[in-house]
DNA sequence: CGTATATAGTTTGCATATGAACATTTATAG
DNA sequence: CTATAAATGTTCATATGCAAACTATATACG
């Protein structure tokens, strides 16, 4: 099915870069609501599992990241990762504690409760994910990570 | 470039399909951060252009799109549209005209300065998708949609 | 016809995203 | 060493996104 009738378009978009640009942006859209939906029974968002995921496999047990290394990992602003830790701080997810090292940095690790709850969700995300991605064979999935390569890389130019 | 290095990830994602997935989910990150920059200079987002580009393309001259029309061309929620609308209407690009056959539904279509605007970039635009899709031959391009369209099938069910 | 249901748009509360401006702290150049 | 520059995190204003609850209107059904 094509992106026309996936969004009740009536006429087709001309250009075919333009179809290929509006396929990735809409995939990775209906990919974060599966996401989200997937993460809403447990009060969770797709970020919030994203950095649990960060906190639990970039680090050694009882090391942190910075909140510059998070927000360079997810790719987002620095700004959102002072709110995003606010409200993950609330929920008892992480903590933020002081870097010997450097005054200026927060090292952000995850509390007990984190730990538990990104072990039990983990597979669980793993097999949705597996199931999500199956109708690629394996050659195929390679080969869209390189195509998608291909254009980041003329976008960080 | 993998992302493990875009994102100096420490430790590589272990699932082939977990990275397949972030790729599509992180690319399209990259293409919105650009298309955001890209529409800066005229004061928009590339959401408010991709709304006029759909008033403009999808629509008879003179017609005009319903919201709820909007919110599915768009992908997104119904409450988005209440909001976009608003912004770009107090912006002068698009008015709100009432529809003669159904007294709930608002007819959205742009104005004078919403299609001189749309004209302006138009083209401008086009050439960026172009350049930034260039690296993918159109064979390539065929594929890359192929395979988002049967993960975009599979989310759908 | 009249009630039940569905649809269109709005409002609210919240999560996430950006850029800009700011204070604090660290690093670097001279 | 000191002055300048860079990095870290926060705050603000703004633009998306979502779900849920609401009003108004249309449609369907008995």
């Amino acid at each position: 099915m094509s992106l026309k009738e996936e969004l009740n378009l009536r006429k087709p978009v001309a250009l075919l870069s333009h179809r290929a640009l509006l396929n990735i942006y809409y995939t990775a859209s209906c990919l974060k609501k599966r996401a989200d939906e997937f993460f809403r029974p447990y009060k969770l968002t797709d970020v919030q599992f994203n950095l649990m995921a960060l906190l639990s496999r970039q680090v050694e047990p009882g090391e942190g990241l910075s909140q510059a290394q998070i927000s360079e990992m997810m790719l987002v602003n620095r700004a959102n990762i002072t709110s995003l830790v606010d409200r993950m701080e609330k929920a008892s997810l992480v903590r933020r504690t002081t870097s010997p090292e450097d005054r200026r940095s927060n090292v952000i690790k995850l509390t007990a409760r984190g730990k538990k709850l990104f072990a039990q969700l983990d597979s669980l995300y793993i097999k949705e994910v597996k199931k999500v991605m199956a109708p690629l064979k394996e050659s195929e999935q390679e080969s869209l990570m390189a195509m998608l390569g291909k254009v980041r890389k003329k976008l960080s130019r």
